[in-house]
RNA sequence: GGACCGGUAGUUCAGCUGGUUAGAAUGCCGGCCUGUCACGCCGGAGGUCGCGGGUUCGAGUCCCGUCCGGUCCGCCA
């Protein structure tokens, strides 16, 4: 039907006749002739019709999207009617001939580039916002990402296999999306959380090499990061050291930014959890940004923390702080509005110094907290995380994990603030994690997952369950977590020792677990991978601010879809068939 | 489950301390225009102020509830 795409359109083509299918960009009709923008996925190329053209009455009746079908030649454009902010400003194609292929009613918003409409309208005429540039680029990419990876992953002896979509829910982790089985009454399948036992079941078969670019599923609420629905680029393989594995898949995503974004990446450094926790207060440190946190706990043990919430002798207690170069420029306003953010994550309040002039001592300090910490205590902490004149100090005291979430945050927060990036990008792997954390209840529960491998025996494992480490890694670029994976257990009685101390009794473990526990019976290899999310790596490589900008058809913040106004009701024919009857809505308790 | 922001013309928004007929830009429709490129000029149409209740002589504006969209906390092995 068509000879060139839109965009394609150049300078070689000149005086050649070419074909184009695409929709009405804009029309600039100025009575005598008229400037049609064409555009398709390839971009846009502009179409004149003059009274000289054929079809020039029928050029006239061209609205906003409506898709033609142009036949016309290719020119080049007077040195003044050039276009520089066209990618294909210096030609033009005249028309020769017209064929509108269909009409269109006027969209509900322009699907130009300098429009801005909110993202509800744009869900729920999807179909259009998909149609403007950015999306298209951003779905573009998406399948280049995809395919480099495949190529990357099948030149290694990768397979590509599948796991059903249709699988049993599987205790902790996410609430699992369920769907009723017909010809099991009462009985339901789980969508999946993620492929992974049965890509560690391919590995005992003895496929050696997997991965798959797999739709998972997790019915928890939405975050700007995160969908009900998403793409975890799966990996597994046999016989690969943890080394290995962070070898193969670190070289795939250096790949995937060279090929993608003629960025190369470098080597990605290294990290242990604890020191993450320690210098960033997260899992996930943003390195782009250079701040770090300085625990000054001991500095502060005679000091009675009542303006704080706990005292600092607590075991359980961190207290750190955060000097921002050239912080004493931030004003009070913007402090209390610090002070606020941090209570998000728990943090009662949020202590600061500005160092004015270190030479008149504490004199030369402005601190609403002097008074409590000591003329002494707080030089101290001055020199600690070494301030000099010009910049603040932020603090805090509490619970450790409040305070790390909440000094992490901020570091963060001001590092946007005050533009305080060093670098485009900045990847990372994170690795020793502590195999399990404990919960407020003293139980515990995997860090990872249950499957992962400890680094002890199980003996040690079994004694000390809360200093034992995993073989696992999270590789980290820009502080957000691309992909996770570990060294899985692939001894029968290892899988065991943990299921007993995650507290899983061996009823359970038959029960949730019974096929997998049954093939590290039989002859099951050492093996280990990796997933990445898909949606956040795309994300981070157009800058999108929402994963819902890389996915086609995402869902809103409620889990809904306002275009096919899924989810919906079912005709209670269907509701017989699976033999479920819908409870009446209790009335909410009064209070 | 919780905190916060938003919902007014097709779209993006303004609308103050409650007070005349709810505005702007853009888009749309009609007319004019042979070199524009976010074309220009003239004219026109276009409103359930998310929904329900309340306060008031009077509510887009204040109060309560509710729905929808978004950001975040919890949650997400």
């Amino acid at each position: 039907m068509r000879s060139h795409y839109c965009g394609k359109v150049s300078t070689d083509l000149i005086d050649q006749e070419v074909t184009l299918c695409g929709w009405v960009d804009r029309r600039r009709d100025h009575g005598g002739v008229i400037f049609i923008d064409l555009r398709d996925r390839e971009g846009v190329v502009q179409v004149v019709f003059d009274p000289d053209s054929a079809n020039f009455s029928e050029a006239d009746k061209i609205r906003s999207e409506y898709v033609l079908k142009i036949t016309g030649r290719v020119r080049a454009r007077g040195e003044s009617t050039v276009n520089p902010n066209m990618a294909t400003g210096k030609i033009e194609v005249y028309g020769l001939a017209l064929e509108i292929l269909n009409t269109a009613e006027t969209p509900p918003f322009p699907l130009n580039e300098h429009s801005t409409v909110g993202e509800e309208v744009r869900l729920k005429y999807r179909f259009l916002d998909l149609r403007r540039h950015e999306m298209q680029n951003n779905l573009k990419l998406r399948a280049q990402v995809t395919s480099v990876i495949r190529r990357y992953l099948d030149e290694q002896g990768f397979l590509d296999l599948e796991t059903p979509i249709l699988t049993r829910a599987t205790p902790e982790g996410a609430r699992d999306y369920l769907v009723p089985s017909r010809t099991h009454d009462g009985k339901f399948f789980a969508l999946p959380q993620s492929p992974q036992l049965f890509k560690q079941l391919l590995m005992v078969a003895g496929f050696d090499r997997y991965y798959q670019i797999a739709k998972c599923f997790r019915d928890e609420d939405l975050r700007a990061d995160r969908q009900p629905e998403f793409t975890q680029i799966d990996i597994e393989s046999s016989f690969l050291s943890d080394e290995e594995i962070m070898a193969i898949t670190e070289g795939m995503i250096r790949q995937l930014f060279i090929d993608v974004k003629g960025v190369d990446l470098g080597e990605f450094p290294r990290m242990p959890f604890a020191e993450a926790m320690a210098l960033y207060g997260s899992d996930k440190p943003d390195l782009r940004i250079p701040l770090q946190l300085v625990d000054i706990k001991d500095l502060l043990k005679e000091i009675e923390f009542k303006v704080f919430a706990g005292p600092a002798n607590d075991p359980g207690s961190r207290v750190t702080a955060l000097k921002v170069d050239g912080g004493a420029e931030i004003s009070r306003k913007q402090i209390d509005e610090y002070t606020k953010f941090v209570g998000i994550y728990g943090a009662k309040g949020l202590a600061w110094i500005k160092v004015n002039d270190l030479g008149q001592g504490v004199e030369g300090l402005q601190s609403p907290i002097i008074k409590f910490l000591g003329d002494e205590v707080t030089l101290k902490v001055v020199e600690r995380v070494g301030a000099k004149d010009g910049d603040i100090i932020f603090f805090g005291a509490d619970k450790s994990k409040v305070v790390s979430e909440a000094l992490g945050a901020l570091r963060i927060k001001v590092g946007h603030d005050l533009n305080l990036f060093t670098c485009d990008w900045a990847p990372l792997w994170v690795v020793d994690f502590p195999m399990f954390e404990e919960n407020d209840d003293g139980s515990v529960t995997a860090l990872h997952h249950p499957f992962t491998s400890p680094k002890c025996s199980a003996e040690e494992l079994k004694a000390e369950p809360l200093a034992a480490l995993s073989i696992a890694y999270d590789m980290v670029l820009n502080g957000t977590e691309l992909g996770g994976g570990s060294i899985r257990i692939h001894n029968q009685k290892m899988q065991e020792t943990v299921f007993e101390v995650l507290g899983i009794d061996e009823a359970e473990q038959r029960e949730k677990f019974g096929f997998l526990l049954d093939a590290l019976k039989y002859g099951a290899p050492p093996h280990g991978g990796l997933a990445f999310g898909l949606d956040r790596l795309v994300m981070l490589m157009t800058g999108a601010d929402s994963i819902r900008d890389v996915i086609a058809f995402p869902k809103t913040q409620t889990a809904a879809c306002v275009m096919t106004d899924a989810p919906g009701t079912v005709d209670p024919l269907q509701l017989r068939e699976l033999n479920i009857s819908l409870r009446k809505k209790e009335a909410k308790e009064t209070k």
